[in-house]
RNA sequence: GCGGAUGUGGUGAAAUUGGUAUACACGCUAGACUUAGGAUCUAGUGCUUUACGGCGUGGAGGUUCGAGUCCUCUCAUCCGCACCA
């Protein structure tokens, strides 16, 4: 009988669906794996960087579970998010209808590759019952002042007529849409992530080996601490006057303090209140108050890629160390979000400062010693610079610090490039803020037992303006505090928050989600995710979050775990023709339809076998060809098998080929352990499972070829479960699949090793001895092996590499 | 510009961590079996040379008995970050 793979799959997923195959025990005394492919969004299809996804996790997932380990490995939906409002734009389809339909199309594709889910604890993020929980937390970091309200300047989206964080802008540009974001005042919701920087920071050490290096450089860069000086610029007294005695001082951040007797001006944001108020008292011109006002509503983008541009304001401040009037500039570089929107400017010192001073002409004075052109950004002596002069850069940071602090004029201070998290979105699809505007209590927070506040169902949905916002009864409610007439927020949540905290979500018994949000017990035991996986673009936004999130809900004593994931592996993404798969592109392959065609396993196999999991894969048919052809033969050689246990074998009794062949089975079972546990180089391993079966081809000895289908059996189950799974269950009652096999060491023991032989590190011939001869034995047999190049010279050294190799070191005579 | 990674046959990729470079697979060539085959099987396949040999892991040096692997420089590609004071 051939190879049928529709109708194995079919049986396969059918019994593991009926016997609940990979639900986790809920014994605690069990040694546990977490194993967790990053949820999908429920887009409508899956596509082959699932597969990829999920392919890897699985066999990890499986091989855990062979080993009799209690295994976590859930799936879930990252459900609400803009598609759904797209496609209800589009197709005149509610965005929960749309968005249930598409999860069940895609469970039954998942279910089609044989993924060994826990189907009890899947979720999908807009079930009420997971919005519940995220509201009791927004409330409870309210509660705690972790989120607040205020009106910033946001990124703003108009195509998707939303705010973005900052993380969610890129180059400029929306991530989801592309289009160019612009800079809006706007009231929203925030979360204090910068209140953990420093842990977040601090605790990348503890991912160090265990995350790709990338990541947490990644992470690093954005978290992006600096430590300097913080100091107050006095404003000369007839600026204070000229601001109208609205201004006495501003704030300036650096982290040269070593180089501050070379400031010879000051830099203002655009959007610094003295340039507001400059404007808006028509203390500048009108030509440059215009050209101002054109810096401050052009976004951080167009800013970057512009040229150093800026205007003297007229106004002073003092220099605190040297009381010398400094000129105050208004400069397109300067950050309004970053240390107060003011610089301190030392042109001898900072290329930025020195571009714009060259431009507008202003003194350049050097005060640090070194480099032979200017600016000279690195540190040496100072000079110049009244009682720290002399002293070293290292040194003189922390004199002056200390000097500014002791005169209480400014103090040491850490800055962070990390901003706080905005998470207000005016979207429908979205889990809604639970609070409420009362004109008498302000901003209030939802009772608990009116949780979850759930999205109206009779909404139209056109894309234009916030749906909430326009439902004729939805925002009004009552005040939970006074009970007066008040207006329900009619902001939702980015979806990150979602994702932030399923994995500890997952970690509580389904049987009490309706009364907890997490079980901290379950959690403790489950968490750390012990092997996360996906793709690379979530290297900071996801993950980042994420890691604030348990933090948080540490601290809110709902778990004891301080990083959700132990160890990180980023797949390489799926190519054809050298391009990432898209729609647009062409170049999809279908995953259903490849399983029609050759079954979930040669799909599996092929995925795992092209290239190793950090790596891109570059999609080939005819590949996919040879991973089928593997598995054929596999399965027919099932007609080999004489014994239904692992038999017994006196080795030395055996062909020369069928000792080879049982070396070739053991090297890919020795193999397998690191792979499955620590390199995930599932390709190496199916090689060595093909050479194996290459090697049993080559001789007829039926117990070591019932000992090599058994054990190649065990090891490729988790890459190919269904046909291992049918081939162990009609050779071996599956009893292969149950227990660790031992790995016999006597099979590698050999009758003769061959050595290479290398003159001057060049191989010329080889020579075979037997594993335990003299040292002097191999080199006579060497020398005689290689005696036309030993001709006329002379020996000088000569090395015998164990297993391995002779080198003879020789010279003309 | 800064930071990180990667460069090995026609292709995807291996190499026990300093010890026989190119395992495994795809492709290609030839043959066998077939009414036929894009099925299956067998053999061959780094480049070069009539041969003996010579040359080969992006390039140039270096360390070493020995380097794909370590060091220095350099080139190329890819990916992050990009005025954060």
């Amino acid at each position: 009988m051939g190879y049928n793979p529709a109708e194995i799959e079919k049986k396969w997923q059918t019994t593991w669906e009926e016997e609940g195959a990979f639900e986790p025990d809920n014994d605690q005394e069990k040694r546990k794996k977490y194993i967790l492919s990053m949820f999908p969004y429920p887009s409508g299809r899956i596509h082959m960087g699932h597969v990829r996804n999920y392919a890897i996790g699985d066999a990890i997932a499986r091989y855990y579970r062979k080993q009799n380990d209690n295994v976590l490995h859930p799936i879930g939906w990252d459900a609400f998010g803009m598609p759904a409002e797209n496609a209800a734009i589009k197709h005149k389809l509610h965005p929960r209808k749309w968005t249930y339909e598409n999860i069940d199309y895609m469970r039954r594709e998942l279910a089609s590759l044989g993924f060994s889910f826990s189907r009890t604890r899947e979720f999908a993020t807009c079930d009420p019952l997971y919005t519940k929980w995220e509201q009791a937390f927004v409330i409870k970091m309210f509660e705690e002042g972790l989120l607040y309200r205020e009106s910033t300047t946001v990124n703003w989206c108009e195509p998707c007529h939303t705010v973005l964080a900052n993380e969610q802008v890129e180059e400029g540009c929306c991530w989801r849409c592309g289009t160019e974001v612009q800079q809006r005042e706007m009231p929203g919701y925030y979360i204090d992530i910068v209140k953990y920087a420093e842990e977040l920071l601090n605790d990348l050490k503890l991912l160090e080996g265990k995350w790709p290096q990338r990541v947490l450089t990644m992470q690093r860069n954005w978290i992006g601490k600096s430590q300097g000086l913080e100091f107050t610029f006095e404003l000369s007294e007839e600026s204070k006057k000229k601001l109208g005695g609205k201004f006495a001082n501003y704030q300036v951040f650096t982290t040269r303090p070593d180089t501050i007797y070379g400031v010879t001006y000051s830099a203002l944001a655009a959007e610094h209140p003295i340039v507001k108020y400059m404007i808006d008292h028509a203390l500048l011109d009108a030509e440059t108050a215009e050209a101002i006002t054109h810096i401050a509503n052009s976004s951080e983008r167009d800013r970057a890629q512009a040229d150093k541009e800026g205007y003297a304001l007229g106004i002073d401040v003092i220099h605190p160390l040297t009381g010398e009037k400094i000129p105050v500039w208004t400069a397109n570089f300067v950050l309004a979000s970053y240390g107060g929107g003011a610089v301190m400017a030392v042109p001898a010192h900072d290329e930025r400062d020195f571009d714009f001073a060259s431009r507008y002409g202003l003194p350049i004075r050097r005060v640090i010693e070194g480099g032979e052109a200017l600016p000279y950004t690195g540190t040496g002596a100072l000079i110049e610079s009244g009682r720290f002069s002399c002293t070293d850069s290292a040194d003189a940071k922390e004199a002056i610090i200390n000097y500014f602090d002791e005169r209480g004029i400014g103090k040491g201070t850490i800055n962070y490039k990390l901003r706080n998290w905005g998470v207000s979105r005016q979207r429908y699809w979205g889990a809604p803020i639970p609070f409420v505007h009362c004109q008498q209590c302000g901003l209030v927070p939802e009772k608990a037992e009116n949780l979850p506040i759930t999205l109206p169902e009779d909404v139209e949905i056109t894309g234009e303006g916030n749906p909430l916002e326009s439902h004729p009864t939805w925002k009004h409610c009552s005040c939970p505090q006074c009970g007066q007439a008040a207006i329900r927020e009619t902001d939702t949540l980015d979806t990150f928050v979602q994702s932030s905290w399923y994995q500890l979500r997952y970690a509580t018994d389904p049987q009490k989600w309706e009364l907890m949000g997490i079980d901290r017990k379950e959690a403790n035991y489950w968490l750390p995710v012990d092997q996360y996986i996906g793709g690379i673009e979530h290297a900071i936004l996801h993950l980042l979050y994420a890691r604030f999130f348990t933090k948080v809900l540490r601290d809110m004593g709902q778990c004891d775990i301080d990083e959700p994931f132990e160890r990180l592996l980023t797949q390489g993404m799926v190519l054809k023709e050298g391009a990432k798969m898209s729609k647009s592109k062409g170049n999809t392959v279908d995953p259903d339809a490849l399983i029609d065609q050759y079954g979930a396993d040669t799909a599996r196999l092929f995925i795992l076998f092209a290239a190793p999991p950090q790596k891109e894969l570059e999609w080939n048919d005819s590949a996919v060809e040879g991973a089928f052809r593997f598995i054929k033969k596999l399965y027919s050689r099932k007609a080999k098998v004489s014994h239904k246990t692992l038999p017994d074998i006196d080795h030395s009794v055996l062909s020369s080929a069928s000792k080879e062949a049982r070396a070739k089975v053991y090297d890919a079972l020795k193999k397998s352990t690191e792979v499955y546990e620590n390199s995930f180089a599932f390709n190496t391993l199916i090689a060595a499972s093909m050479e194996a079966l290459n090697a049993l081809d080559k001789q007829e000895d039926e117990t070591v070829w019932s000992e090599g289908i058994y054990i190649l059996l065990n090891l490729l189950e988790p890459i190919i479960p269904h046909v291992a799974t049918e081939l162990s269950e009609h050779l071996f009652a599956r009893e292969n699949l149950s227990a660790a096999i031992p790995v016999r060491e006597e099979v590698f023991i050999q009758d003769s090793v061959t050595l290479a032989v290398t003159i001057n590190g060049k191989k010329r011939t080889q020579i075979a001895v037997s594993p335990d001869a003299f040292k002097e034995e191999i080199l006579t047999a060497a020398r005689e092996a290689g005696s036309r190049w030993l001709e006329g010279m002379v020996t000088i050294k000569e090395i015998v590499v164990p297993g391995k190799l002779v080198n003879l070191v020789v010279k003309p005579a």
